[in-house]
DNA sequence: GTGGTCAAGTGGTAAGACCAGTTGCGATCG
DNA sequence: CGATCGCAACTGGTCTTACCACTTGACCAC
């Protein structure tokens, strides 16, 4: 029995998971008004600083716009969240979504290969060396996650080459967004594990600084896990759909 | 004189900007534990209540990390902060970062086309008449701010027809650190004002679902801007580099 | 050295009061 | 009669004080 960290809720992250929830699944209506902080605390049970922590954290988000004298609004967060809360849409209620799931494949395809370019015009063989590490350790791997998490690894060097601020955040919020769910992918990954070649062709075009062929490389480093993962998630949606 | 909606700014408000700041500027050092709520309360000399909604809100955006019972510490944004936060990054202090500035527009040229394409693929010709109608607008408009909200418009219909939701949460967080600075950016981009016909090659490709053409469309509209913001970008670092 | 205990410091929650804006209704004035 | 002003009754914003829950480290007994 593997013991795992025992995870503390405390009274605002639970408010602040039912507001999220609430306004994701339409049940807080866009545009209309939430109950006011002292009813809200009311019919929580709870005291209205727990109440107003939440909420401020709800409208960092961008999920719902508080205004001083007046009521609280909800958002549509389809136009005003950012990225941030992709990792609370991808996984919710301990479910992975199967559709944001392909958007993120989607997104990690198309973003992917323009970063690798850029890390091959900026990274330098200081950074191929880099690689060339990860990849070694990435040969003496059997197991499914350590060989995923190397992988980010990978990733996340490339990102730093990329010196791209906006890259490296939109990278942050997708890993983010991936790694709760990286036990459960890993599995579905398992046939990738080994499969190091593409690695080392783009820290090769890396090492050359020839952006074109980083960026094709970057992409055969994707395709693979991109294919197993689509398939997955159609297997998943439709199983989804018997039910 | 042209008169300015007042900006009201609580107290926590300001508490995180300070906190904000001292995190992206390094005062607060990452690792390092912050001093305690009733310290800061003490320091600020504000209540302890909004010294926590403050450290709540940053913690939100992951700047920090709180752990009950130990001390709050602060963590490396750069690794931990996700792509909200670049319109406080963007613009601080008033003042446009002219580094992030051009990562914006690298990464405007990286994942346009992306979208360009996969709007091609699900779009349809009812996403191409919208476009069509948003170009309408933008040939009757001299103004160079009103052509700018133009465009944003017609990449936000362009990001709907995507239909992925990655896209249009990056497309927010860029939107958002984008508008602020609009009415400055809109003055170098006074020449674009006018120049419909890569708008209406690319609303074609949509028409025609060809995702390729639809990407090198998206390419041509996006290039000229970038092109004049980079170059404006780099005047406005050499000008800082000689104060 | 191992484990247990305890005190001090930290963040988490509660209650109540008051300040500061917003809204809408009703009295008032033209 | 209609437009306007002003006053209540909301709303969120802040403060104070107290106590609970958790972590840490020092100390002590075994």
């Amino acid at each position: 029995m593997p013991l795992r960290p025992v995870t503390r809720r405390s009274v605002s992250d639970e408010v602040f998971d039912q507001l999220l929830d609430g306004v994701v699944d339409g049940d807080l209506v866009a545009g209309e008004p939430l109950p006011s902080e002292r009813r809200l605390a009311e019919v929580l049970g709870i005291s209205r600083p727990a109440v107003r922590e939440a909420l401020q954290r709800i409208a960092q988000t961008g999920l719902v716009e508080v205004r001083h004298g007046g009521a609280t609004t909800v958002r549509d967060f389809r136009r005003a969240a950012g990225l941030d809360l992709l990792p609370r849409l991808l996984v919710r209620g301990g479910r992975l979504d199967a559709a944001i799931g392909r958007s993120v494949i989607e997104a990690r395809a198309e973003v992917g290969p323009g970063i690798a370019a850029l890390a091959a015009t900026r990274g330098g063989p200081g950074l191929a060396a880099g690689l060339d590490e990860v990849i070694d350790r990435m040969t003496a791997t059997a197991d499914a996650i350590a060989w995923q998490e190397l992988a980010l690894d990978y990733w996340d060097l490339l990102v730093d080459g990329a010196d791209s601020l906006v890259f490296r955040l939109m990278y942050n919020s997708l890993r983010t967004a991936y790694e709760p769910a990286l036990p459960a992918l890993a599995a579905v990954l398992a046939d990738e594990v080994g499969q190091v070649e593409p690695y080392r062709l783009l820290a090769a075009a890396i090492r050359a600084g020839d952006a074109q062929t980083a960026r094709a490389a970057a992409s055969r480093v994707l395709t693979p896990t991109a294919e197993a993962l689509l398939t997955a998630f159609a297997a998943l949606e439709t199983s989804e759909a018997e039910q």
